[in-house]
RNA sequence: CGCGGAGUAGAGCAGUCAGGUAGCUCGUCGGGCUCAUAACCCGAAGGACGGGGGUUCGAAUCCUUCCUCCGCAA
């Protein structure tokens, strides 16, 4: 059985290593192409693309590649695996593969479909989440299941040790449903066609904090946005990237001044006590933070800097 | 040449424009007050001011150059 994998970010990586470390053959990769990176925009290739070389896979990247199916049929793949590869594929593509196209999905389905299926899950403070494998089809991440793990998500994870996780759970999945449908011995599970959702891209709009609501949701926020891409607080023009936080335990003085604050009022200004701000039903300790052109620090540290003094407010 | 910020004590910062004994807050250590404390009071240690070169009687500060870190945008 001749594989090729379509992947793109880290999240691919573990998967691609593991079929690898398995045993099976993998006759091609295919992912994005180079992209600048950073502040010098240097040309940098894709995570997948590093490892494969490593490995000395052949490595497809075509721009579009539904002008290049004739190349992904040269690879000789009787299978393919994709898992995060960031383009739609085309009914000509599907149809190159004898044993199917299978996708490695970061999230229980139906409700979960799309393309933030594990940032969507903190953001809206789910309990478990869970690795699919599943028939890719023409239609957004709608194909039959194939196997399923569920796994709780922890208290304070955030959305980049989750993804990590899912990673390894999802690299160990896909060998268990190689191995099946290598047998020919598997029952595929059709999606529910209840609580279907689609999860969409998440974009910086999206990652700014608003303080007028419940403390567990100004978390979930932040946790679900680190470490990209970040959510941020903007005061006084200026705008404060927020790694991490939790639920304030104030004092007496602190709770008093709560009550009369507005929301995103900051609610000390000693270093000891951390940077509390007021939100809906109570107050959220931001313990992680940076600045722009600064380094990341804690909240007691910055508010030691003076950057931001009691009683300024952060916009809603 | 995409836009911009920053390197000063263990940490976070001021001081740089108008060169002249190195400052603040936190932490650390010692002492005091207290039933007690993350609170308060007194004291101490700790810095070749990112590196090189230059100007000057004198440079954290002015000129020049190199290095490193970071935010935004893509």
């Amino acid at each position: 059985m001749k594989i090729v994998f379509a992947g793109t970010p880290d999240f691919a990586v573990a998967p691609l290593q593991k079929i690898k470390e398995s045993g099976f053959d993998i006759v091609g990769v295919i992912t994005q192409i180079d992209k600048p990176q950073g502040r010098k925009g240097i040309l940098t290739p894709p995570p997948v693309k590093k490892a494969a070389e490593t490995w000395g896979i052949p490595v497809l990247q075509p721009e579009k590649i539904k002008e290049h199916v004739e190349d992904v049929q040269a690879l000789g793949g009787d299978l393919l695996v994709t898992c995060a590869y960031g383009q739609i594929l085309t009914q000509a593509v599907l149809d190159s593969f004898p044993m199917g196209v299978w996708n490695i999905h970061a999230g229980l389905l139906p409700k979960y479909r799309g393309a933030s299926p594990i940032q969507s899950c903190i953001l809206n403070g789910e309990k478990t989440t869970g690795v699919s494998i599943m028939k890719t089809e023409l239609g957004l991440d709608c194909g039959d299941v194939l196997c399923v793990v569920e796994i709780p998500i922890l208290e304070t994870e955030t959305y980049g040790e989750l993804s990590e996780r899912l990673s390894h759970l999802g690299a160990d999945l896909i060998v268990q449903a190689l191995g099946l449908l290598q047998s020919g011995t598997y029952t595929l599970t059709p999606q529910s066609e209840e609580g279907v959702g689609v999860v969409r891209k998440i974009n910086k709009e999206q990652a700014k904090i608003d303080f007028s609501k419940p403390v567990a949701e100004v978390i979930n926020l932040i946790r679900g946005m680190n470490p990209a891409p970040v959510a941020y607080a903007v005061s006084e023009g200026n705008s404060l990237n927020v790694y991490r936080a939790e639920r304030a335990v104030m004092t007496a003085e602190e709770e008093e001044i709560c009550k009369t604050a507005v929301y995103g009022e900051v609610l000390t200004d000693k270093p000891k006590r951390g940077l509390l701000v007021k939100c809906q039903d109570g107050a959220v300790k931001l313990t992680e933070v940076q600045a722009s052109g600064g380094k990341r620090m804690s909240g007691g540290d910055f508010l030691n800097g003076r950057k931001v003094k009691k009683g300024q407010v952060f916009v809603c």
